[in-house]
DNA sequence: TCATTACCTTGACTTAAGTCAAAAATGGGT
DNA sequence: ACCCATTTTTGACTTAAGTCAAGGTAATGA
């Protein structure tokens, strides 16, 4: 089990900070663990404060009526979430569920506000992780709207490899089921472009291993 | 021709601040005028600063290659754009242009930076601007993905009817095209999503005007 | 180990929405 | 008021991707 104050000095938006600031943000932080499939908030809850997870991995979505769903992100060990409510003063605007058992730190609303006040490194470096955040669903957004699934998957593939640098593999991290809700489509429309794709010589798929046999073709089927 | 300071003080992001706060940040303000159509930054161009509208109208796009878009966001006057890659310190992750002539302030990267990280109104306000606009992307995405084209339209008319708050009419501020950039579709589909929408008597459509007759219904394609 | 559940794949069918093409309407600017 | 350019609409066609249904595989825990 490892000391709080140890986890808070390795995560981002805590980076560059002092000795005794850290242990400010200690004092607030609240530890909390959750099971696999636990939900941590619902979209409409009220937002009176914001999480890191320190081990496990969490997914943030939005639902339908019907039951479908759309992930927004997959988030793991040292990434914040639930920030958003906190700077606007409004409900979450999505749900987040554990799809890992895993630990959290907590950070009531008021009590952070405060901390940041008085924090200019604090400030920028959540400043930054909202603007990487924004980044991001510029991309979503983008891809959602301009490409096809064939082009997402690719696109994912391709950002998987040059995130794991592993060499010319993926190792994906989440269920093919996941997979499909991330990249706004359905486990049947993946599975048969998984099938069309490696019929292409593009990739070879074994369980969650991903092999990318040809990566100009998949640039050029990500545009 | 309205004083630089005077706007300033009106635009949300710069609120709550004391009277040399402001004048620092209009020590750094550049002021710029564009006409329509014109191009203010690109996607991959250097983040070296972040705009201001004084006057006009902006969108904030993605494009194909083959010449499709999405439309992120358009923006008016008081609206902060190109910010996420003054935090993050990357390129602009996407196209703005402007859809009518318009007036900007221009705020330096490095300078604004060094603002920011002594005035902790300043940096609140900020967090709060980019958690809004993270806001809206929740909703975009899940839009995207959960709803079809009416439903997608019915959620704008209702929305842009609560905004503007004018009854149950609403005047479109963009063209038609653009609006079906926005929503994710192509012209040709919007203006049948619309007859369609006539037929069933939820809407009526009279040039920029829409009149809305059944907002039950409207609620109800939209989820 | 077995059983139960969750996950993944495949096939046949349906449909929403895109493409291409052309006509109609609108609206600045001179 | 007229002309040109943009915007909007309509029609016929195509297609990507969703739905429904069923079978197979893998994984988890008692």
């Amino acid at each position: 089990m490892k000391k709080i104050l140890d986890i808070i000095s390795r995560v981002p938006i805590f980076s560059g900070l002092l000795e005794n600031q850290l242990q400010e943000i200690r004092k607030i932080a609240v530890d909390r663990y959750v099971d696999k499939g636990e939900i941590i908030f619902s979209e409409g809850d009220e937002g009176n404060g914001f999480f890191v997870i320190t081990d496990g991995r969490i997914k943030i979505f939005k639902a339908s009526i019907e039951g479908k769903e759309q992930i927004l992100h997959i988030l793991g060990p040292g990434e914040p979430f639930g920030q958003v409510a906190v700077f606007t003063g409004k409900p979450f605007p999505a749900n987040a569920q554990a799809i890992a058992k895993s630990r959290l730190l907590f950070f009531p609303r008021t009590e952070f506000v405060d901390l940041i006040s008085g924090n200019a490194s604090l400030s920028l470096n959540m400043l930054a992780a909202l603007s990487m955040r924004l980044q991001d669903f510029t991309v979503q957004v983008g891809d959602l709207s301009l490409k096809d699934a064939p082009g997402r998957l690719a696109s994912y593939l391709l950002f998987m490899a040059d995130e794991q640098g592993k060499g010319d593999y993926v190792t994906l991290n989440i269920s093919k089921l996941q997979l499909a809700h991330l990249l706004g489509t359905i486990p049947e429309t993946l599975s048969r472009t998984f099938s069309k794709m490696t019929e292409q010589d593009l990739i070879k798929v074994d369980g969650r291993t991903i092999t990318l046999v040809n990566c100009p073709g998949l640039e050029r089927l990500a545009e």
